[in-house]
This record gives C-alpha cells, sequence and structure tokens, in this order.
DNA sequence: CTGAAAGCGCTAACAA
DNA sequence: TTGTTAGCGCTTTCAG
C-alpha cells in the first residue's frame, strides 16, 4: 500500500505539499507540481478516502434506505437508478443498505449509513413507524431524508407523492367510464402509499353510492402472482364488479392474467388499472391504463435536499398523472 | 460530535477500555462494562466506522460496478437485490457505483470503490476492454471480480454464464419445434452476453443449412422499445422467418407486441423467445418461452470469491435451464 | 511557497 | 484487568 508519504520521499517533498498539489487549493511552484505528478505515476498512489473523509469531515456519499419488499418491482430499478444518478451528478456517490424486512434492520441499516459518515441518507421505509422516524431525524447529525411518505412532524425531512389525490385521479377516470363497482387489490400492509390509494378508492365508491365496498377488496402482496391470486379471489366471490384497480401495475398485469384465463376479456368484459407506469406495461396486450408516479423528482429532491441545494417546498406535492391505454373500458352493464 | 474519547471520560475510563468492551475481544470486569455501556447510552454515541476501518484495515464495504445501459431491464433489480442479499448475508454492505456509458466512467467507479477501501469489488462492465481489466485486476490491492464476462487472463476473477451454450439450448429447442428460419434481434454492443448467444445462433442457423443469416438479423438495445421496433423492421424487410429470437426477454416482449400488430398471433403465426426469465414473462399472453440465467449463483459465487470462502470453479460454469412457456409453437410452414 | 506538527476517531501493542 | 502510547493515511494550522 502507497501512502502520501510515500509519495512525497519520492518526490523529495513533505507530506503537505502532496497534499497541496492534489487538492489544488493552495499555491505551488509549478516545478514543484511535476515533480509531484511524476512521483505519484512512478509510485502509482491512490488516496485513501477513508482516510481523506476522517481528516476533512467530509463525506461523498449518500445512502438508501430500502426494505427488500419493493425488490422486484419496476419501482426499485426506478428508484436505485435515479438516486445514482443525482448522487453523481452531484459528485457523489450512492451507498445502499437493505432494510429487509423488519423495523429493526431498517433501523440497523440506516445506523450504519450515519456511521459511515454519508452526507444524508433517503430512507424508503416499510416498518419504522413515523414517530420513531421523527425521532431517528431529529438526532441524526445528518440530514435524513424519508422517500415516499408523509412526516407531520418534520416535513422538509420527507419528500412524498399524494398517493390519495393520485388515487382519486385514477377512480374519477373510472367513473367516469361509467364504472361503478371498482375491486381494489392492495398490496401489502403496512405501506403509507398503499394506504392512501384503498382510502382514496373507497371514498370514490362511497361518494357514489357503493357501501359494501369491503366485499370488493382484495389483498395482494405487490407482486405479479399475487395480482394473480386477488383476481381469482374476487372471482371466486361472487361479487358483481366491472373494474378492478391494483396498488401497483405488478399486480394489475397478474390480474389480468387470471381475468383473461377466466374468459373474461379486458376491457371488454372487465377494466384493470394500475399505478406507477412501469415500462412493461405498455407493452402488454391490452396496455395498461395506469397512474405516472414522479420518482425522477422526488429523489432528485431528496438529494438536493440533502446537499442543501434546493428548498422548494413545492417539490413535495407531486401527485402523478394519468397514463390512459388501453385496459379500461366504458362500463357495459347498465345497473 | 460524541467520540470514544467522551465516553471514556463520562464514564471515568480510558478509550481503550471503551474500545474494549465494544470489541469484546479483551476481557473486561463486569461492573467496568456496565459503565461504559451507561456512559454509552448517556451520551448517545454511535463510533465512525470510518476511523474504525482506517485503524483496523478491514471493510464492511463490497462494491459493485453497472453500467447503467442495464438499468431497466429485470436483471439489474435481480442483480442489485442479490448483491445486497449475499453481502449482507457475510455481514458486508454493498456499495454502489455507476459506470454510466462508458470505460473511462467505469474505470472511475472502480477506482472510487478501491480508494474506498472495499473488502472487494464487483465489475458488472460493458465498455471496459478484457486486456484492460486483466490489467485493473492484476494491479489491485483488493480482489475485483468480473461478472458475466469471461476472462482468460485471470479466470478466478470472473465469474461468468456460459451464454453461448445457453443459446445453443434455445436453438436446439427452436429447430426441434421445426423452426428453420430463425430471425434474431441483438442487444447493444458490445456486451459479451449478446456476442455469445448471437454467435450461437448464427453457429446453429449455418448448421441447418440456412445461409443468408445476416437477413435475419435485428438490432435492438436490449429494451422492449426496441425490440418492438426491431420486430417491425424484419417484418419490413420481407424475409420469411417463423421464429424470433431476442437476446433477452425485455426485446422478446417488445417483439411480440409488434408481431400481434401486423395480425401475427404467437405462437400460432410466428414463435418468439428470449432470455433471462424476466418476471413479467410469466404474465404475459402468450407466456414467454426463455431460458432462466442463474444470476443468483453468479453474485454469491462473486461474493464468496471476494471474501475467500469459496474456491469452487465449477461455478463459473452456469449456462442457464431452458423454461418452455407458451410463446413458442411448432412450425407451421413446411419448407 | 514549503515543512513540521498536531489532529480526525479509532485500534492495538506494550506496560503496568 | 486497565492505561499509555503509537499509529492508520490524510488535512490543516502555524512557522519559516
Amino acid at each position: 500500500m502507497v501512502t502520501m508519504l510515500d509519495v512525497a520521499r519520492c518526490a523529495g517533498v513533505s507530506k503537505s505539499t502532496v497534499s497541496r498539489v492534489l487538492n489544488g487549493k493552495d499555491v505551488v511552484r509549478e516545478e514543484v507540481k511535476a515533480l509531484v505528478y511524476k512521483a505519484i505515476a512512478e509510485t502509482g498512489y491512490r488516496p485513501n478516502l477513508l482516510a481523506q473523509q476522517l481528516a476533512t469531515k467530509k463525506s461523498s456519499l449518500i445512502g438508501l434506505v430500502i426494505t427488500n419488499a419493493v425488490y422486484n418491482g419496476p419501482f426499485f430499478s426506478t428508484l436505485v437508478y435515479n438516486a445514482a444518478k443525482f448522487c453523481e451528478a452531484h459528485d457523489h456517490r450512492l451507498i445502499f443498505a437493505d432494510g429487509k424486512q423488519s423495523d429493526e434492520e431498517e433501523m440497523n441499516a440506516i445506523d450504519f449509513l450515519v456511521r459511515m459518515k454519508c452526507a444524508g441518507v433517503m430512507v424508503y421505509a416499510r416498518h419504522i413507524p413515523a414517530p420513531q422516524l421523527a425521532k431517528i431525524i431529529s438526532e441524526s447529525p445528518v440530514p435524513i431524508i424519508v422517500l415516499n411518505q408523509q412526516l407531520a412532524a418534520s416535513p422538509d425531512h420527507a419528500v412524498f407523492i399524494d398517493h390519495y389525490r393520485g388515487s382519486e385521479i385514477m377512480m374519477d377516470y373510472l367513473q367516469a367510464q361509467g364504472h361503478r363497482r371498482i375491486a381494489y387489490i392492495r398490496g401489502k400492509m403496512p405501506s403509507p402509499s398503499n394506504m392512501a390509494r384503498q382510502q382514496a378508492w373507497q371514498d370514490k365508491l362511497v361518494a357514489s353510492g357503493v357501501d359494501d365496498s369491503d366485499a370488493l377488496l382484495a389483498q395482494g402482496d405487490w407482486s405479479m402472482e399475487s395480482g394473480y391470486r386477488a383476481a381469482q379471489a374476487l372471482l371466486a366471490g361472487g361479487q358483481r364488479f366491472s373494474a378492478v384497480l391494483a396498488a401497483n401495475d405488478d399486480m394489475a398485469l397478474g390480474a389480468i392474467k387470471a381475468l383473461k384465463e377466466q374468459g373474461l376479456a379486458v376491457p371488454e368484459a372487465m377494466s384493470v388499472a394500475g399505478f406507477d407506469n412501469a415500462n412493461v406495461g405498455r407493452f402488454f396486450t391490452p396496455a395498461l391504463t395506469t397512474l405516472d408516479i414522479p420518482i425522477e423528482q422526488m429523489i432528485q429532491t431528496a438529494v438536493e435536499r440533502i446537499l442543501n441545494t434546493n428548498n422548494d417546498p413545492a417539490c413535495t406535492a407531486l401527485c402523478g398523472t394519468l397514463v390512459v391505454r388501453e385496459s379500461v373500458g366504458r362500463c357495459a352493464s347498465e345497473e
């Protein structure tokens, strides 16, 4: 392991001089500079970032904690991709810790990142309860930004999407197509996005006079497989409904599969819609009607908040935009 | 920022004692231990991992470099998910650096991770040429494992999948179904997996007497969108073919969409197959016939190689297994 | 413009 | 069993 001292000796100067030419802060004589660069090349020196960060107390890392519950969705790749992208756009690197499946693991993950002296950490939490989150935020020496979740206690530490409003938009569309009895497949609980979406669904149903919404609710776990089974369960339940709204695209896609298998053409006999605007939805037959979620903006805002380049509170009010494709049709059965 | 010294003072002991109780290595008197724990709780002390790693020269980080060219595929989530999983199974954390779109960026990413003193780094490279990679490996102070690419120069630093063999398996199946003129949609170059798959496709075609394989080749970039367009181009080309093989599932799915739009039923009028066994393929109509790639095993081997818990050279010989579903049928047209 | 020396927060001999 | 002392590799005063 070649250190700065080795380079210094090789160049016949002191450690501090080497440090200076590397950081370009102080002024160093050109000839000396050349000498140092030559020594660096000869020795194959690579600065140790741990030592550097320890000395400067500055970090080039931004942490991200995600539950692996969302690992299989398209949501995950988009999130990670954009997180990496924006971090690097600001000369930082993304460091990643798995929140696994429990609040304890999620806390561990956050703790690890904080102790790694990240400049900040983004948390896509599924298990830590809000008050606990608020406590972590207030006690943390570095900014902690909570993703996809509203935090009353510290709004500027949360970047979220208004899933309730998004779900309303979708329900309005469905109802405008004449659907009244709309079934809902929810994701695994607890999940803020699911809760909000489900609530809007129920509220809209009630507002339109459907009062047995419970009978139209099915349970999934975000996976296609679970959407497939949830749709089967719904069908088996014997309830009347003309549309199925799933809490994400994957489940919607699974549901379509199940409906088709039962001889129900989509959208002719049954309409289906999802959330997230997963890439694959466009290539399905029928192409999936969905709600596009501005993940990219959310992450960008989070990163900028961490690095203090963004103070725009408006960014927390995202709600998504409807993407109309083929999987929703007009309601056939007049009720 | 509360340091170990603060804790020591608070407990009325020395730094080393605190360090000892924290690491549990040396024996410390129970009462002193209690004192220290109390002090830790009171001060809210969190060990600084940078300092710790600098002092011990041990790291709990494993790096991963990926080109963002693969970010949108299902390949990506599986890779990252499993990488995180196996790292954590071995008490390490995954740290992530974007290889972006050039060899220079990929080298930067590797360099960063090495300088962060990772225990090792896994590289899913798309741009750095093999000889360069070999050089990096030989000069690196920590193990560098190249993913998904054969490396003649240093076989024990490469964990790859035999894509040529995998493609042969698929071609054998297609030909067994009676297909002779099989079109191929390739991914963006350069890509070792694509090159191998394409070569096997061509060799098999030639072996079966088809000598104008060039006319049956279309260019994609791994995305569904590109598969869609490639299939359109193939159709527009006016060539006869009864099956389309795409270098990955996403392109295969895109191709199916285009074929359907042209009134070609899959698999009745045209067969389609892909590679990777993306989750979504199962829920498509028709469900996609594909080749399952043992990504999980590949990553596991890589992580274990880095941590020296695996010396089994057999693990480098993975080739994947055929997953027969509905998108390939018997060739209708006798030629 | 450059070098000496102290310090970042922790660990690890070595003594006591 | 515990404290003292030197580092780990880098930055950063402070002198010169």
